[in-house]
Order: C-alpha cells, then sequence, then structure tokens
DNA sequence: TGCTTGCTATCGAAATTTTCGATTTTGGAG
DNA sequence: CTCCAAAATCGAAAATTTCGATAGCAAGCA
C-alpha cells in the first residue's frame, strides 16, 4: 500500500469517477484502475462497487477514505513541520580545550542562555586530538583548537584567528621589562606549562625542538587558571594566550617577556565535520560565537 | 514519499545501520541507501548524519520517526480492521413487490431488526422491471421479483422456489367449492387485480393472451391487503399468490377456485447484482431471509 | 605495518513496476 | 441506431527499484 496510490484512491473516491480524477491528477484512465486495483488486491476487498460502468465506495472503501485522509494529513503535517521556523532548541556538545572554556563560561554564556534559553550546551574539555577524534564520532558537535592551523577537507573551519601568546613571568622576575630577550635567556628557568601533546603546548616544544631546546616544567596541569595564580606568587614562568593572562597583566601581578627569536604561531579554529547536520540550535550558536566573540 | 520508504526508515533508525536493516529487511544494503537517500531528497533534508560510515539521525529524522510510526499504525489498524468481524452494520435497500413488503414487515422483521438491530433496512416497493433497473443502477442492494423465473449472467440468484397462486373468490362465490373450473368459466366476473406490468399480473396477462383471453379488471391496486379484504366483503374474484390470501382462506372468508386449465409458473426469487460488494449486513440479511424463510 | 572486518556510497545492469495509448465492452442519450 | 461516456484490458514503453560488485574508509588485531 503506498502512498500514491492512496492518493489516488481519495480523489477518485471524492469525484466518483476514474477519468475525472485521471485527468485532475494528470495520469490516464487506465493507471487510475490500475492503482485502485492494485490497491484492492493488496487488501483483498473491493473498494469501489462497479455496476454498468459507475462505480461506488464501498463499505470497506467509506472506511480507508477516512484512514488515507488522516495519512495524508500526517505526511503533509510533517512537511509543514519541514518548513517552518523550528523553536530553536536541542542540546550542542562543544569541546575546547581547558583554557578556553574556563573562558566561555565565564564570558558571555550566560548571555548566550539568557538568549537561547532551550539549547543546552555541553562543555567538554579535551586536546586537540581527541577533540578530532570526537568530531569523526560524531560525539561533539562542534570544537575549538587553540593549535597549529589546521585543515582537512573533512572539516569545516566556522571561524579562525591568530592567538596572541606570550611568554610571561611574576612582575617581579629579573626579566621583566627587559627588551629584546632570547629564548636562550629563559630557557632554563623554571616553567609550569600545559600537559605535553595539549594544543599550543606541542606547538612551543616543536618550535623549541627545531633550535635543539627543551623546556623541563617543573609542572605540567592543564588549568591555566592555576598557572596564572602560581606565577603570580613565585617567580615562575609559563606560556600562555593572552586571554588568560590579560587580566593579571593589566592588574600588574604578571608581565608579558619580550623574546625577540621565538616565533610561534598559534590559531584558534572553531569546527565542524563537513557532514554534520546544521540544527537551527547548533547553527545559532555558531553564529553567536562567531558574531559576538563568544570565545 | 512512500510507505516502503518510511518502513525502511523506521527499521534504519531503530537498529542505527542500514546493513542490519538491510538484512532484516530482505534487502540489499544499496537498496537502503538508495531508498533513505530518496526520502532525504524528496524531503529536502538530512535524515541521516553519515559520520565515518556511522549513522546518527538528525533532528529532522527524529522528527520523521515519529510521524512514520503514525502513519504506519494508521495503515496497520486499518489492515486490522479488515480482518476483524464487524459489528453488523449498515443500510441495506431491498426492493420487493407490494404484497411481499407487506409480508415482510408483518411477519420476521421485528425479529430480525431484534437480533441485528445496528442493521437498516430500507423496503421499497416496485415493479418487476423498475427493480431490475434499480439493481442495474445500484441502487438497490437486493430484490425480490414475483414473476416468471428470470435469469441473466450480470445477477445472483439467492434463493428462488416457486410461488403458489390461486384464483380466488368470496366464499359465498357459486363456484366455491366445484371442482375443475375452466378459465372460461369465470373470465367474465369481476376481477380486481393488481396493476398491469406488475410481476405476477404480467404473466397472468401473457398466459391469458395465449388463449386469447382477456381480463378486464373492475379495479387495479398495488395494495394486497385491499384486494383480499374487498373480496371477503363482496362477489368478486382475484388471482394472488397463497401467502397474501392464506389466512383469510383459513378463517372461512375467502376460497381458492379449482381452475385446472391455467398453468400460471410465477416464481419468488431473491436477487442482486453479481458485482455487488457483499457487506457483512447484506450477507446476514440475505442469509436471514433463506434460512428462516423470511419472505 | 599489513590484514581482515564492518560500514556506507556508488555505479551499471537487471528486474520489476508503473504508465500509457489503443482497444473493448457496456450502458445511456439523442 | 448511432454517438457518447465510462471502466476494463492488454501489450509496449518508460520509469523506478533492486541487486551485485566495487570502492573507500576506519577499527581491530596480529
Amino acid at each position: 500500500m503506498e502512498l500514491r496510490n492512496l492518493i489516488t484512491f481519495i480523489h477518485v473516491a471524492e469525484l466518483g469517477s476514474f477519468t475525472k480524477a485521471a485527468e485532475l491528477l494528470g495520469y490516464s484512465q487506465s493507471t487510475i484502475s490500475f492503482q485502485i486495483k492494485q490497491l484492492e488486491d493488496e487488501l483483498g476487498c473491493l473498494l469501489f462497487e462497479r455496476i454498468n460502468h459507475t462505480i461506488t465506495l464501498t463499505e470497506k472503501g467509506r472506511e480507508l477514505v477516512s484512514y488515507a485522509h488522516r495519512i495524508c494529513a500526517l505526511t503533509d503535517e510533517f512537511k509543514e513541520s519541514l518548513e517552518e521556523e523550528k523553536a530553536c532548541s536541542g542540546h550542542i556538545h562543544i569541546v575546547t580545550p581547558d583554557s578556553l572554556c574556563d573562558e566561555m563560561i565565564r564570558g558571555n554564556y550566560i548571555d548566550f542562555h539568557n538568549k537561547y534559553p532551550s539549547v543546552s550546551v555541553k562543555f567538554t574539555t579535551a586536546d586537540t586530538a581527541v577533540m578530532f577524534d570526537m568530531l569523526d564520532h560524531n560525539e561533539a558537535d562542534v570544537i575549538i583548537t587553540l593549535d597549529s592551523h589546521s585543515y582537512h577537507k573533512d572539516y569545516v573551519i566556522a571561524k579562525e584567528e591568530p592567538l596572541s601568546m606570550h611568554f610571561v613571568a611574576n612582575v617581579k622576575s629579573k626579566f621583566a621589562g627587559v627588551k629584546q630577550l632570547s629564548i636562550h635567556d629563559i630557557i632554563n628557568e623554571p616553567f609550569i606549562l600545559t600537559e605535553y601533546g595539549q594544543g599550543y603546548r606541542r606547538v612551543l616544544d616543536k618550535e623549541l625542538a627545531k633550535k635543539s631546546l627543551e623546556i623541563t616544567p617543573i609542572l605540567e596541569i592543564g588549568r591555566t587558571d592555576m598557572i596564572t595564580s602560581l606565577i603570580a606568587q613565585d617567580n615562575l614562568y609559563s606560556f600562555l594566550p593572552d586571554f588568560v593572562t590579560k587580566e593579571m597583566v593589566e592588574s600588574g601581578k604578571l608581565c608579558y617577556l619580550d623574546i625577540c627569536d621565538m616565533d610561534v604561531e598559534i590559531w584558534k579554529q572553531l569546527i565542524y565535520h563537513k557532514n554534520k547536520w546544521m540544527s537551527k540550535a547548533l547553527k545559532t550558536l555558531i553564529d553567536y560565537i562567531i558574531e559576538k566573540n563568544f570565545s
């Protein structure tokens, strides 16, 4: 029993004529005969009495008219529901590095939630490799990387920008305010870095490796807020994005070091899988991030 | 959007796999791909996200699952409704000669109604030619003729029996009790007959015509109950089926005449059109008439 | 690293189904 | 009696569906 036949059936029943239905539907008359017969054969009952070339609905036929209408109404309803602007709602899973998650939650998240209260956002933190893995397994809807500039045909980059980063130290560091430092000057100072493999940490290591250098941090930790607060307390060093340190630099607790021979290029990229279905909610979140500079 | 596709879609959504659905449904896997694509193309939206060869329902997909279930439920419901023993109900139009209508209404009709209260029966009276006309136009569901024996490939005879008829007279008639009368003896007596063209009246006329005889009735009327009551009151004559006269003959108001040279063969036939859809109600009525000798 | 397995997409060919046009049959109207 | 209208039927054409084979890709495993 296919919908095509049901639609034909409805029209035949309404018009009381195979021929008229054929004209209306743009079929030949024999097609209508065939389709109705098909229905009758499948259902094993007569839908129309044919007496002297005029048709009359049978009891079963009359019943089918009612069902057919209800069935068609449902399909129409669904098709309409596709068109109409959906209330923007749903669940979205966004995965970011630790530092950014912090930033976002403390930043615009409340505003976003107030604007779109029925969108539930799940924040998860992970390192870059895991993030891409999650995209590949459709476990994350969208990710934000802080890493070297990446590109792959399977991913869509919704937004990207270079990330300003600095070596930072306690304001009382002997290097504070000193111009034109070399990486060699500070390489043996006590560093706190994010975990190995984590986004910009990995890029930093690679850049150092090019110069046959290596930093052995005294502590590795993902939570950048802890790093900054430790540095603010003691003579320690790190390499962090400005958005993490900006506040404490401005308040005079930390300072940027002027390292002129290290060029670590880090990008912030908002990425989703190219096969990802853009739900209204997802699109809204992504647009919000792009426009409001949410992250 | 055809039901085939919706059913496939439901299974795919449930199993979360094109391959498994193909096995279950007995299709090849490429067919499933094709059918889902067909749906997606027609609806203009993605139903499944395909990321690394695993599928996940999209929002629209999830919505369609719900609609598809409802649609399938309706079709199933209809199919079941075809199977199940229907409450025997509906409207039936039965057409009979005047005399029989009387007989049936006064006879078993109440019993039938009590047994099958939701079957509404419409009785109409008509002469034989009109009755067949009504069958041909599907205006009557079933007819009962009192006429010469008829047969036609387009009609189904559900029941038939020869009808016993007699010339009848008032018990005080000079012919009462006389054996071996000839039609010539009574041909000029005052007759009351049913209308010309009406079933057995027509057959009678034809039989008389064979003998070059003719009866010119003093009154023509379809209502046989009136004929009998008039004859009971006066010295009048008629030619009627026994079922009409039986009661008054037994109570000694009328008598049969023993006319031995007229052989008028009348049949009672219960007939419907061969293309008539046998609704439960119609079948019940016909069976009832056959079994209970309703008419 | 290479092998195997499991999944979906794709493609051309085969099979099936649908559609059409022409014809037939029947009844009704003029 | 002829013409018209309506549905059934039939073979052929057209369209659609299905299949089988293959490819591409990722995961698991040795």
